[in-house]
DNA sequence: TTTAATTTTTTGATTGATCAAAATTCATCT
DNA sequence: AGATGAATTTTGATCAATCAAAAAATTAAA
C-alpha cells in the first residue's frame, strides 16, 4: 500500500525529529534530507496528511501521527536488521552496507526480516550502534555523549557512530574506532576545533569537532 | 537507470520466448503474463523499443535485442540466486521463496548477489531446478522431457518444476516430488487426461496432464 | 470473399513523483 | 512600521505507469 517513496519520507521525518529533538519538522528540512525540491516536499506532506501519516500545518511543518511513526520505525527496523545481517552473515564491511540496506529496506518481507532477526539472535543494535526497533515498532534511543561532551582522559567505549558515509567509516576503522572498541580522549582544543583521541590499539590522532560529534561513547567502569 | 517495471517486462519477454520456443512475442502474451491491460503492454513496447531493448513490429510483436536479453538474464540470475539463498541459507521452503525473490531481484546489488553466489558455491540451478545464468548473462537451458513424454516404468530423477505456485509445490513436496528425488511413471491414460506416478518414498498417486507437464525429469542410469 | 471474431493499437484520463520558477508568507532588522 | 531576506507554497509542466473504451488491423469462419 505505502510506496517506497512514502517510506523514505516517513523515515526522514522520524530521524530528523530524533536528531533535532523536536517532533515538528519543516518541509525545508525534509527537502534537504531527501534532496528534493522544496515544492516536492510540500506536495508530499499534503498527501501524507491526507493519508493520516502526518499532521501538517502550512508554514509551520509536519509531525508524524502514531500511524506514521509506526511505519517509520518499521522501515528503520528493516534497514538496521538488514545492515547487521549483511555484516554478520554476508561478511560485508560495516562501512559499505548502508546503500544496500537503503534499497532492501523497502522490499524485504516481514517474514524474512524476522528470519534474519532470529539468525542474528534478536540483536538490539546494528553495526553502527544504531538501535533496532522491536517487531512491534518500539525504539528506545539511549542518550550517549559524543566525544565533545564525554570526560577527558577517562576510559571510554565507542557505542555508536551517527554517520553512514563509507569514507568516514573506513577512516574510523583504520584508526580503531568502531562500536565496541575502547578509546580515550586525551585533550580538546576549542580554538583549534579539534581534539586528540587515543584508541586502545593504535596511535592517537586528531579529530575535528564536527567528526567527533558523530562518535558516541559510554564511560567504562 | 532501468526501472523495476522495465525489468519485469524484459524478464517476461525472455521467459515467454523460452517457454514458447519463439523469440517473437505478442503484446497480448506480455499483457497476459504481467496482468496489465493490452494497451499498457503496447505502450511499454514502444518505450522499450526506443531504449533499444526490444525490436517492435506493430501487430506482430517484439523480440529482445542483445542488450534487452542481457538485462533479462541478469534479472533472472538475481531472482534465482536469491531464491536459492533463501532456501539454503535462510532455511525457507522452496514453495514460498518466489514472491520474496520477485521483490528482491530488482534491488539486490551485483556485489551482494556475487556474495550469495559465492556462499552457495557457484550453483547452477535454483530450488526449482531452473538454471541460473552466469554473471556474464549466459544461460544454458537443458531440454528435459516432462512426465508426459518420458519413458514409462523407468527410473527417473526430477530435475525441474516449471511452476512457482506455493500450493502446487507444497502438494508435490507432500508426495515426494522435488528436484533430485527419484520417481517412476507407472501409466498414462490419454482419455482420463491423467497418469500415475510412484515416488521412491511414498505412495503412488495420479496427476493430471497439465500438472504433469510441469515436472521435468531425466532418466537414471 | 465478405463477415464475424479476435487481437492490437489509439485515445483520453488518472495517479505518483518530480522540477523550475513565480507568488506568498513569515521573520528579522533597522 | 516598513523593507528586506529567507523559507514556504503555488503554479504549470513533465515522465513513468497504468486503465477503460473506442478504433483499426488481422485472422478465421462461413
Amino acid at each position: 500500500m505505502t510506496t517506497s517513496t512514502v517510506e523514505d519520507y516517513l523515515k526522514c521525518i522520524y530521524q530528523e525529529s530524533q536528531r533535532s529533538g523536536n517532533s515538528l519538522i519543516s518541509t525545508g528540512q525534509i527537502a534537504a534530507g531527501l534532496k528534493v525540491a522544496p515544492g516536492t516536499a510540500t506536495a508530499m506532506m499534503k498527501t501524507l496528511a491526507d493519508s493520516g501519516l502526518v499532521s501538517y500545518e502550512p508554514y509551520s511543518g509536519v509531525r508524524l501521527t502514531p500511524e506514521g511513526a509506526r511505519l517509520a520505525t518499521h522501515v528503520l527496523r528493516r534497514h538496521r536488521v538488514v545492515e547487521l545481517f549483511l555484516v554478520q552473515v554476508m561478511g560485508m564491511n560495516w562501512s559499505e552496507v548502508h546503500k544496500d540496506a537503503e534499497l532492501l529496506e523497502h522490499d524485504v518481507s516481514d517474514r524474512l526480516i524476522d528470519r534474519m532477526d532470529e539468525m542474528l539472535g534478536r540483536p538490539t543494535v546494528d553495526p553502527h550502534g544504531d538501535p533496532i526497533p522491536s517487531a512491534r515498532g518500539v525504539l528506545k534511543e539511549k542518550d550517549y555523549p559524543s566525544l565533545l561532551l564525554c570526560g577527558l582522559r577517562a576510559p571510554l567505549r565507542v557505542v555508536r557512530v551517527t554517520d553512514q558515509e563509507t569514507g568516514f567509516l573506513l577512516f574510523l576503522e583504520g584508526h580503531g574506532i568502531m562500536p565496541g572498541n575502547r578509546i580515550e580522549v586525551l585533550s580538546r582544543d576549542e580554538a583549534a576545533d579539534s581534539l586528540m583521541v587515543r584508541p586502545e590499539s593504535g596511535k592517537s590522532f586528531s579529530l575535528g569537532f564536527r567528526a567527533a560529534s558523530k562518535i558516541l561513547v559510554e564511560t567504562v567502569a
